[in-house]
DNA sequence: ACACCTACCTGCCGGC
DNA sequence: TGCCGGCAGGTAGGTG
């Protein structure tokens, strides 16, 4: 799944071709992805025009000429399609018209006509139809920590959130409350960055630490989005996007590798919160 | 409230 | 070659 960086980089594949569009032809494919599609979901999209293209945490949000702002979540596996061409593929691509595309619809605006396919093998992903005044108090978005990259995250923030917690950091980074936006491989990278152990509690990270991890998590955030987010499953004759942060992951992924900090050590995956943690033990001791 | 566990779903990969 | 277990970028809902 797509992690902050991967939605921002949909995020701005789709601005281009959806803000200031009419949708048309909206076609719904089965009742439901992780949740049910809302009531009447096509009908609802049909004729309406995209104000903009947002981002929150990992949420893509359109709010729509009817006052309704249509939100996606891409799950782990959810992903755009441009006229076939995949945007921020984490995936090998799959060809036009696979069964896994559940809702597709017809965007017209400055650009033209472009077709816009929805697919999610997993159905990890969902969609929603919020009314624009009331974005903010749903029960999606109302509960989330400060955006990553804006002014509101700092290491006070961290410091006040992680206060009395002893829940390792590894998995207090992954609590969407704390921060919005962080998924596994970029909270693995910033730790390994920051040289603070996934191990430790969250209230025992000191303050100077805590100012570190604040930088790295800023800087890794802004480099995989620099470099169009990261591409799992590597494929060999792309056509469109791909992100090509996952060359320079440090420590995800990386398991048994010798550690790039060239102290000796080896990349460790451990399971924390039963997911893998990747970090090595001989620099991340703080 | 917090910490922890499980469920949701499909595809891929490595081992036997 | 085929089957089977383990693993995958996320969130929600339940439990003590």
């Amino acid at each position: 799944m797509p992690e902050l960086p991967e939605v921002e980089t949909v995020r701005r594949g789709l601005e281009p071709v959806l803000a200031g569009a009419r949708l048309s032809h909206v076609r719904q494919n089965r009742p439901d992805l992780r949740f049910p599609f809302p009531e009447r979901f096509a009908d609802r999209l049909d004729g309406a025009a995209v104000e903009a293209v947002n981002r929150r945490a990992k949420y893509l949000l359109m709010p729509l000429s009817i006052g309704e702002t249509w939100v996606t979540h891409l799950g782990m596996t959810g992903r755009f399609t441009l006229d076939g061409r995949q945007l921020g593929e984490f995936e090998e691509p799959a060809p036009i018209g696979e069964k896994h595309e559940h809702m597709s619809l017809c965007a017209t605006g400055p650009t033209g006509r472009t077709r816009v396919g929805f697919a999610d093998a997993r159905r990890f992903g969902f969609m929603g139809l919020v009314p624009t005044d009331r974005v903010e108090a749903h029960p999606w978005f109302a509960g989330l920590g400060p955006e990553p990259l804006g002014n509101a995250f700092s290491a006070a923030h961290l410091k006040t959130a992680f206060e009395g917690r002893r829940q390792n950091i590894k998995v207090s980074l992954l609590d969407q409350r704390i921060v919005a936006g962080l998924g596994n491989i970029y909270v693995c990278e910033a730790l390994w960055r920051a040289k603070i152990s996934p191990l430790k509690p969250a209230g025992k990270v000191s303050a100077a630490r805590l100012e570190t991890l604040t930088a790295a998590i800023r800087d890794v955030l802004t480099e995989a989005i620099a470099a169009g987010g990261s591409t799992l499953k590597d494929f060999a004759n792309a056509e469109g996007g791909q992100g090509y942060f996952q060359h320079r992951f440090d420590a995800y992924g990386r398991e048994g590798e010798a550690c790039g900090r060239e102290d000796g050590g080896v990349i460790r995956r451990v399971v924390q919160g039963g997911r893998s943690t990747f970090y090595c033990p001989a620099c991340q001791r703080a």
